[in-house]
DNA sequence: TCACTAGGTTCCCTGAAGGAACCCTATCGC
DNA sequence: GCGATAGGGTTCCTTCAGGGAACCTAGTGA
C-alpha cells in the first residue's frame, strides 16, 4: 500500500482525515459549499488536474460529502451538492478560516469575512463548551479513552 | 512543481492547509499535543516512515507550529513542543474530533472523550458566534470578501 | 456538417510515501 | 578498552499518486 490508509485507527481525527485528509479535498469542500458546484467550474477555480479532481469527486461521493444530482436532462449535466455530512464538515472549514487569519493572514488582513445570520454581524466562530458554554479551546480540557478506544494491547 | 503549492492562495483555508494539509502532519499534532513528544515515540505511535516523520517534523518546526528542545545535554536528546501557534491548531483536531465522532465511530462509541477544565464535565466543543454567542455553523453565515481578498481579475 | 460544451478518461512523467538499512554520538555494563 | 544499546536521524530503492495534456462522448446550435 502506497499511502498509508487512516480509516483503520481507532481515532476520529485519523477517520475523518480519511474522509478530507488528501490534498485538495478540503479546497474542493470549500469551492462547493459557496456555490461552485460543476465539474469544469471547480478545475478552472482550483487549477487542480482534471483526472485528481475526477478522484476526488469520486470519493466524497462514496464517502456521502457529496450528491452527484444531474440538473439537466438534455443533454445531460450534473453538479455535485454537499449532503447533511458534508455541511457539517464545513465546520471544520470554519475553524481553519479562523486560524488561518490569525496566523497567516498578514497585513493584508483576512480574504472572507463570514456574517452570521442569527445577528447580522461580521464574526468569528468560536469553540464553547456543549455543556457550560464556557470558551473551550484545545488546551482547557483533558483527554480521556471513551467506549470506542482501542483495547490496551 | 510536483505536488500544488497552497501557500499563495488568497484563501486561510489554502494556507493553513499549507501547513498541516499534509498526510500525518495532523496526526503528528495530536500526539505532540497528548505528550507523545519523541522522535521514536512518535514513529512506534504512528507506524509512519521514520524518513517522512522527519521531513513533517522539520516542516512543522519551520512553520513555528512546534519547537525542538533540548531536553538532555549528554547525552543530547531533543524533543518537540507545541508553540501557542501550535497549541491554537489543536482546536481544529477537536473539531475533527466532533465530527468523526458523530459521522464515523459507528457503534463502538467515540474512542476519546474530552472533560472540560472549566466545568469538570465530558462535553463537546461547539461552534459559537464571537459576538451574539448563538451557534454558528457553516450554515447560518454568509461569506463576504474581507480586506485581504484576491483583487478582482 | 462543423463547431462547441460539459464532464470526464487515458497517457506519460516526475516526485513523494513506504520500508529497510545505515550512521553518528553518547552512555552503560563488564 | 570494548561491545551493546538508545536516540535521532539520513540514505537508498521501489512503487504509486499528482500534474499536465490530449483524447473521448453526448448532446446542441448554426
Amino acid at each position: 500500500m502506497q499511502r498509508t490508509q487512516f480509516a483503520g485507527m481507532a481515532c476520529s481525527i485519523a477517520r475523518t482525515l480519511d474522509v478530507i485528509g488528501e490534498p485538495w479535498s478540503p479546497l474542493i469542500l470549500r469551492d462547493v459549499y459557496v456555490g461552485i458546484n460543476r465539474f469544469d467550474q471547480l478545475q478552472d477555480d482550483l487549477g487542480i488536474s482534471r483526472k485528481v479532481l475526477a478522484q476526488r469527486l469520486a470519493w466524497l461521493v462514496e464517502q456521502g460529502v457529496m450528491e452527484r444530482r444531474q440538473y439537466s436532462g438534455r443533454p445531460p449535466r450534473h453538479e455535485y451538492v454537499l449532503t447533511t455530512k458534508g455541511r457539517e464538515l464545513c465546520d471544520l472549514l470554519l475553524v481553519m478560516v479562523g486560524w488561518g487569519d490569525r496566523w497567516t493572514a498578514g497585513d493584508a488582513g483576512p480574504p472572507v469575512l463570514h456574517r452570521h445570520h442569527a445577528c447580522g454581524e461580521i464574526a468569528r466562530a468560536e469553540l464553547r463548551c456543549s455543556h457550560c458554554g464556557e470558551p473551550m479551546r484545545a488546551t482547557d480540557i483533558d483527554v480521556l479513552p471513551g467506549p470506542g478506544a482501542a483495547p490496551a494491547s
